[in-house]
DNA sequence: TCTTGAACCTCTAGTCACTAGAGGGATTAG
DNA sequence: CTAATCCCTCTAGTGACTAGAGGTTCAAGA
């Protein structure tokens, strides 16, 4: 039981070109092909493009996706690599998250600082985004 | 009282190729030359830039950025316009938030299934990274 | 005034993770 | 058999820069 590639694309919820791109890339096998050199794929390639497309769901770069696929191609490998992986990944999301509060914080008090019913001349938000001593914390 | 790229440079915090760059995009004005063809920059320079980094370093997109110094370059406009921009980009944060924290989520409970001490074959990590089934959420 | 070395100039190409389009061939349903 | 839909490769474009080559100008010290 095969499929083609936009069978694979719905499947997956990866586009075409991306799954192609994968490929050049060495990210995934390339598939068998037909006599008209068209690509089909099995299973296992499905399972393999979603653990991909999951990754970057979840946010991981490609270079550490590179690093799991790695990994998991030699299950006999101890898995605390596995593990270092998705943990340098869950401090980045937290670093990432504290950043954007700061920015939050920022631009609420940009807001607030504007009725949006004088002229541009003396605007408090044009203000405060051209200085940055106006902010109350670093971002 | 005017200085060099590299003045300007240091004294806005922004690399000496990223504002050529700049100009090149139109988003700030061909500064003067001298004879032998160097950029010299007045302090309204500098201050165009800076409103342009920290516009940048508050995340906002760069058509964004435009639209807001188009606004500033007509004083007369009313400023509801600057306060949309605003508003859109604290949503934009927001969500941006929003969607970080699930995958905070995620991570820490693929991060928590792991001890690290077997082998990669059945390892919760790669499982979970593979089978977006297994999250609590969307993401 | 001359020299030296840092800073400057333009131009092209590379980055990442795709996406779009051209121009043409294969497959499949009716 | 035909028409519609899918598929193929290849090149180039995206955003927001960054890196490098190869050459010129400037400012400070001797």
């Amino acid at each position: 039981m095969t499929f083609s590639i936009g069978e694979l694309s719905k499947r997956a919820g990866v586009k075409v070109p991306t799954i192609r791109y994968y490929e050049r890339e060495g990210l995934i096998e390339e598939p068998v092909r037909t006599g008209g050199n068209q690509r089909r794929y099995s299973i296992s390639d499905l399972e393999r493009l979603s653990f991909l497309r999951h990754c970057r769901d979840l946010g991981l770069p490609m270079n550490a996706i590179r690093e799991l696929i790695d990994l998991s191609q030699h299950p006999d490998r101890p898995c605390g690599d596995a593990n270092r992986i998705a943990t340098e990944q869950l401090s980045a999301v937290r670093a990432r998250i504290a950043h954007l509060r700061q920015l939050e914080t920022e631009l609420e008090r940009i807001v607030l600082s504007c009725s949006g019913d004088h002229a541009v001349a003396d605007c408090n938000v044009l203000k405060a985004f051209a200085d940055h001593a106006m902010c109350q914390g670093e971002h």
